[in-house]
DNA sequence: GCTTTTGTACTGACTGGTCAGTTCGAGAGG
DNA sequence: CCTCTCGAACTGACCAGTCAGTACAAAAGC
C-alpha cells in the first residue's frame, strides 16, 4: 500500500462525504473511518482539514479539465460544443459526488485558489471552443463569451445533479439531447 | 418592534452569512450578532437552528416563485421563457446571497421538503411555459420538458453568481441578452 | 386613578457535547 | 533504519441549546 493509494483513499471517502453533508459538518474522524485508515494518517498525508481538501479540490479539477479537453472533437465548433456537453455530462455521471461539492463550494471566497483553477482549466474549454464557434461564424461576433461559457457549465452541473436524484435510469444520451437542443434553439 | 420585524432581522442576517460561509460553519451567534439581537431571541423565535434555516427556505423559495411567475409574460411562450429569465436574473440581482444558498445547499436530502417547492413552484413555471412552448409548435414535441426547464433554471443560477462576483458592473440587460441567443441558437 | 397580574418578547451567562489537531508507543514493510 | 501506518488518549476551542430573569404593555381588580 503506497502513500499514493491511501490518499487516494481518503480522496474518495473525503468527496462522497462531503457531497453528502457539506465540507464544514464532515469531520476528520468519519473520512478516515471510510476511508479504513486511522485518523492520525489523515494528519499525517494531508497536515490539516483544509489542506486535504484543497488538495481534492485541486485534483479533482483537474481530472475534470482533462476530461473536457479530450472529449472537445468533432468537425465544427458547434459539434465540439456537443462534445463537450456530453463530456461534462459523462464525467458526473462516474463522478456523482463531486459535482455537489463543486456546486456548494466552489464560490466560497475560502477556496479561491481553486475557484481560479476551474475558471481557467475547465471553464477555458468551453471559452475556446465558443470563440472558435465565432470565429467560424457559427455563433453572432459580439457573443459574451465568458458569460456563455459560466452558462453552459452551469446548466450541466444543475442537470447532471438532479438527474442523479430524480432520473438516475434515463440514458445519458436522452439528457444530452434534450440539453442540445436547447442550445440550439431547434424548433421542430 | 414587531414579531414579524424581528424575525425578518435574522432571515437577512442569516441569509447573508450562510451564503458566505455555508450553513454548518455558521453559528446563531453571529446571526443574531449581525441582526442585532440577542442568541436566545433567535432560538426564541425558531426554536432551532435547523428550524430557523427551514423558515428562511421556504421564505424566499416562496418570493421567488412569485417573481418567476409575475414575470412570465409575452406573447409567444418563448417570448415568456425570455422573461421569466430575466425575472430570475433580476430576482437574483436584488437577493444575490440567496441564489449562493441555494446552489450550495440545495440539494441536500436533509432538506428535502424545500427541494420539493422549490421544484414545484419554481421550477414549476419554466415546466409550465416550455409545455406551452411545446404545444404551440415552438418546440419540438418530444422535448424533456422537466430536463430543460431544471437546465435554464441552473444556467440562469449558475450565471447570476458568476456576474456578482466578476463582472458586477455589466447591465443586466447585457448578460440576458447572452443567455437569450443561447437558448434561441441565434446564429447571425 | 392605582396597583396587581398576565402574557409576550427578549436577554445573556451557562452547560454539555463535539471536533480539529496533537502526542506517543508500537508495528509493518521495503 | 526509515518511512508509513495504527490506535488510543488527550487538549482546548467552539457551539447549539437552555434557563432564570428583565422589560413592558395591556388587561383585571379594587
Amino acid at each position: 500500500m503506497s502513500r499514493a493509494d491511501t490518499r487516494l483513499k481518503v480522496f474518495g471517502a473525503a468527496i462522497e462525504l462531503i457531497a453528502e453533508q457539506g465540507y464544514s459538518a464532515t469531520t476528520v474522524e468519519a473520512i478516515a473511518e471510510r476511508a479504513g485508515v486511522a485518523k492520525g494518517t489523515v494528519f499525517y498525508n494531508f497536515g490539516s482539514k483544509e489542506a486535504l481538501f484543497a488538495a481534492l479540490l485541486e485534483h479533482s479539477i483537474g481530472r475534470l479539465s482533462e476530461a473536457l479537453a479530450e472529449a472537445a472533437e468533432g468537425e465544427r465548433p458547434l459539434d465540439r460544443l456537443d462534445a463537450v456537453v456530453l463530456g461534462q455530462l459523462r464525467f458526473f455521471e462516474q463522478y456523482g459526488p463531486f459535482a455537489r461539492v463543486l456546486l456548494a463550494e466552489m464560490w466560497r471566497t475560502a477556496w479561491q485558489e481553486a475557484v481560479t483553477q476551474l475558471r481557467e482549466r475547465a471553464l477555458g474549454v468551453y471559452a475556446r471552443v465558443l470563440r472558435e464557434a465565432v470565429a467560424a461564424g457559427e455563433l453572432r461576433a459580439d457573443l459574451d463569451v465568458e458569460t456563455a461559457a459560466t452558462a453552459v457549465f452551469g446548466m450541466v452541473l444543475t442537470v447532471s445533479i438532479e438527474r442523479r436524484v430524480t432520473r438516475p435510469d434515463q440514458p445519458i444520451e436522452r439528457t444530452h439531447e434534450t440539453l442540445v437542443d436547447l442550445l440550439r434553439g431547434r424548433l421542430r
